[in-house]
This record gives structure tokens, sequence and C-alpha cells, in this order.
DNA sequence: TTCAAAGTTTACGTTTGCGTAAAGGTAAGC
DNA sequence: GCTTACCTTTACGCAAACGTAAACTTTGAA
């Protein structure tokens, strides 16, 4: 049984994922993760790492830290079944903008590809 | 010929893309969008609301309104050859992270209808 | 012509998401 | 015990993208 006894500092995550410490640390003010601590210092755990790669992964999405906050810990609650109908709402509303988000950059790189041969026949062609 | 003598004003357009007329009227601030006047009212165009449906786009995938500008900016100057090089390199750094929301979303949308066939299920188990 | 609806400018206010000191505490190696 | 690297809290700062209020003009309908 891996008792999975991974441990990261906030520096560790913080290179892992390309970020400032002052990021994280901004997350757990607006409780969207709560390190547990050795002394005054914070230690990240598995689960805390995949958190943060939830709120990061959400953040790419446009949603705002509230909004993040909002779905996880929704997510979380999973056993319970009294927020079932808020988080099947919100999932309908997020799953429309997200439908349309990915049109949207579905037709942009389509748009990049025809621009760029464009101009790249335009630059050789000068 | 048709000589597209469509005209809007802000509020149509307002009310058309459901967003306010301070919006506009930021964007203009900007210098994203720039409508005739009759007088001093603003007058847009059809090509004024393809610019505003464009920034728009940008919007929902997360750009800034001063990124949207410069993209926008360079898209108008296609004869021109001299921003060639800065127009490509902008595309290529806009697609790779236009890819990984491409992931981001197709990840997300299928733990949505996992999630939900989970909830409804539990739902009717109840 | 009078009145309401819609438009205009100006300018200060607000929220979000951190940046950036300041001022220090802690852990590890020498 | 001292240095160095990394950590901590506190708190003010700031840019972006509008919201909002004030005070006024324009236009179209009655």
């Amino acid at each position: 049984m891996s008792d999975e006894k991974i441990e990261y500092t906030i520096s560790d995550l913080a290179k892992e994922f390309e970020i400032t410490s002052r990021s994280i640390r901004h997350y757990e003010d607006e409780n969207l993760i709560t390190p547990t601590r050795r002394g005054v210092h914070r230690i990240y755990s598995a689960r805390d790492r995949v958190r943060l790669q939830l709120i990061l992964r959400g953040k790419r999405l446009g949603f705002s830290l509230a909004e993040i906050k909002e779905i996880i810990d929704l997510y979380g609650v999973e056993g319970e079944q009294r927020q079932t109908e808020r988080l099947l709402e919100l999932i309908n509303v997020r799953r429309d903008s997200l439908k349309q988000q990915l049109k949207d950059i579905k037709y942009l790189l389509n748009e990049f590809d025809v621009l760029e041969e464009k101009l790249t026949s335009e630059h050789l062609a000068k």
C-alpha cells in the first residue's frame, strides 16, 4: 500500500508549474488550497498538487478564482446529494460556454493556418 | 453592387451582443474600434460590427484588450510585409496556448459528462 | 413644443489577481 | 555560531476592464 508520502514545498510547486510562490499563497488566501504546516512552513501533499493543477487549468480556461473555488468545492461534496442540482446546473452553464470557446479556438487556429500560409508565401515571393 | 448601407447605433450592438454600451465605448477609448459620427452620435458600420465580434471572440479566448488590439491591428496591415515576422511570431505563441486550452476544454467537457452521469444515476437511485 | 428615451462626456469607484517591498523567522551545512 | 537559502506575515500598490453617477444634449414621437 503506497501511502503516497510525497511532499512538496511551495517553491517545488512554483517551479514545477512556472508560477510564483506569491500566487500559490494567494490561492490559499482565497481558500482554494489549504496545505498543512510543519511549524510555520507550508507542506503540500499529492492531493494539494492536484488541486493546484485544477486551479491552473481553470485559469487557462478563463474562470475567475471565485468560480474555480465554487466548482472545486462542489466537486468535493460528491457524497452529499444536497448540492447535486446546483452542480448539474453549473456544469451545464459551463458546458455551453466551453463549447463556444471550443468553436472559437478551432476557428482561430484555422484562421492562423490560412494566414500563416499566405504570409510565408508572400514572404518567399518577395 | 450592394453598398452595404447598414448602420447600427451603440445600443443596437449592445443589445445584439448582450454587452453594455459602456463596454463598447471603452473599446473605443482603447482604440479597438472607431465608429464614425453623425453629429455627436456614434454610427457603426457592418465592418465595425465585425470588429466588435472579433473583440468579443478574443475576450472569450482570454486575450486582453491590448493583445486583441495588437492582433487586429497587425491583421489589418496584410499589405505591408514589414510586420509579417511579428505577426507570425504572435500567431505561433497563441497557437500553443490555444492548443493547450483546447486540450483543457476537451478534458473538462469529458469530466463533466462523467460526473453528470454519476450524479444523475445517484440521484435516481436515491 | 414638450417630453421621454437614448446618447454624450467626464471622472471617480470597484474588483480581480497578483507584484513588491519590508521586516523578519528557520533549516542546513560548515 | 554563522552564513546562506528559503520561508513567513503584513500590507500597500497597480493594471485591466469596465460600473456608475453626474450633468448635459439630441432626437423622435405625440
